[in-house]
DNA sequence: ATGAGCATGTAACTGGTTACATGATTTA
DNA sequence: TAAATCATGTAACCAGTTACATGCTCAT
């Protein structure tokens, strides 16, 4: 019991104006993407659900050479759907992180596989972070004074943290990785360790 | 291409001690539960692909009253597919959070039901963090000179800085959803404002 | 010429949840 | 006497990804 829901996603995107299936892609992926996704597999059977239970309309754009554009906007029930949906408690996000896993049975590797890959993940949020303090700027500029801009700015600053605490977690972990490599190192050695011990 | 994968958490508890499925849910919610979990459905069918790839073995514990249980434990073949998934790159979380995508559009809704939902956040994580130093402690005692212990740590420390990261950004969120509340009411008072206006 | 961008959509599949069925034993 | 714990599993869903099919235009 439960189903059969609308995509929050596609409401929300169609609550800022009207739009086709690729267009919501697009905003989904730029706007929304770093904490959401939503694939063209999903978009286009979920807007002719959504237009068959009255949520949305279309108005088709003829073109020649391409396909013709399906714009779609909110219906009335549409928009009272998507404020019914905000007003509920958010489903928790559901809890499968791959590289934490592996870090958990890291005992069973080599450090260096595990090293690699916290690096991997800093570089991926040094660079978040440089992006996420650019789109800041371009936000307030280009949009100051536009009601919805506080809550970009929240959601905006929900990923900065995220980054800056994963970048700062793998500074930590990397240390402590290296350590136990060179303790690993120096009890089993290839060549004889030099450096310190004797 | 490329799937029928063994579960790498199933593995991973199997590397520990040999275990029933039921023992597998139960280490899988206790030991990595804020990073990731496993359902029946699931665990019970991927243990018999698992035995007809030939990566588990099966012992059968014959108990009367309640069904036989069926203890797995890894084999060569299993090992050595866990070792390999260990040094694989890990796949990135996939981005879907219910959360921010409220937030996001939160201009569109009341102030009050973002609150209410960012206060809820705030104290499930400061919960966590509770349990995290409680988890940390235990494991110092009753672990202290486990191979694995340095990582169980570092996962743990994953969790600790997650949870810290997400009671600040409440905390800085609330002061601003209040404010944007209370903005709005002054803009749009059912009752005059009174404390500052005209 | 090659690839990216525009634009639609479907089919096959994989992945995952939930509810159901069974039933004894222990604890409150 | 009610609920939790032990212990197995399946069936029916729901959710989501990927590959495929089509074909034009524009920039490199």
């Amino acid at each position: 019991m439960r189903s059969r829901a609308a995509s929050p996603a596609i409401l929300g995107a169609l609550s800022i104006c009207p739009m086709s299936g690729y267009d919501i892609r697009k905003f989904v992926q730029q706007h929304l993407g770093y904490f959401w996704k939503e694939s063209y597999g999903q978009i286009y059977p979920m807007l002719k659900r959504m237009h068959s239970r009255g949520l949305v309309q279309v108005r088709v754009e003829r073109q020649s050479g391409k396909p013709n554009r399906q714009v779609y906007s909110l219906a009335v029930a549409g928009s009272a759907e998507f404020e019914k949906w905000l007003a509920e408690p958010p489903a928790p996000p559901s809890p499968r992180n791959e590289l934490l896993l592996k870090i958990f049975f890291g005992h069973r590797g080599r450090p260096q596989d595990a090293i690699r890959q916290v690096e991997e993940l800093r570089s991926t949020h040094q660079r978040l972070l440089q992006e996420y303090v650019r789109v800041g700027k371009w936000l307030h500029t280009a949009n100051a004074k536009h009601p919805g801009l506080p809550y970009w700015l929240m959601s905006l600053d929900f990923g900065e943290r995220f980054s800056q605490m994963q970048v700062e977690w793998s500074e930590s972990s990397l240390r402590e990785l290296k350590r136990l490599a060179n303790a690993a190192s120096n009890a089993a050695p290839k060549k004889p360790a030099r450096k310190k011990g004797r």
